[in-house]
DNA sequence: GTTGAGCGTT
């Protein structure tokens, strides 16, 4: 039967990258600002502005959605759009502060490598492989080479 | 009424 698609039991990794980094933003702009303008994009949990000891926005905030798909909508959709007559930049959260703080319930030997934001891989692969290699296109994959002799050097084509 | 680099609190 269906394992998943169904049923909204969230096991656990369903926690991750549903913050935005909001930057740019007007000295007038406050939060509720924010959270009315993100709206459109999905619903907004959490928004807020950072300010300074008067009260005056440092012209940055938090935006938090629901779910982490609507952030990165939000992204590229508000991502240099006009509010408070100012050029909003939005971003992805630089840290995973929301998902060290799930992962703390299992401390110890448990040693969580990095969450990596989750590969963005569409299409499972069906049948054997881990997906179908596409001649002419990048798989995504990266390989990092240390350990190289000194006697190696560069050879220019 | 001003200015413009930057990731915050439970």
């Amino acid at each position: 039967m269906a394992a998943e698609g169904q049923n909204g039991g969230d096991d656990g990794m369903m926690r991750i990258g549903k913050r935005c980094y909001v930057s740019n933003l007007a000295w007038k702009t406050s939060w509720q600002d924010l959270k009315d303008k993100f709206r459109e994009c999905g619903q907004v949990v959490y928004a807020n502005v950072t300010r300074g000891d008067d009260g005056r926005s440092k012209g940055w905030g938090i935006v938090e959605f629901e779910n982490p798909d609507e952030a990165i909508a939000a992204v590229n959709t508000l991502n240099g759009t006009d509010l408070g007559g100012r050029r909003i930049a939005v971003r992805e959260d630089r840290e995973d502060r929301d998902v060290k703080q799930s992962l703390e319930g299992e401390e110890g030997a448990a040693a969580a490598p990095r969450p990596a934001r989750a590969p963005r891989g569409r299409g499972r692969g069906r049948g054997r492989g881990p997906r179908a290699p596409i001649e002419g296109e990048p798989s995504g994959f990266q390989v990092c080479v240390q350990g190289i002799p000194w006697k190696f050097t560069f050879h220019l084509f």
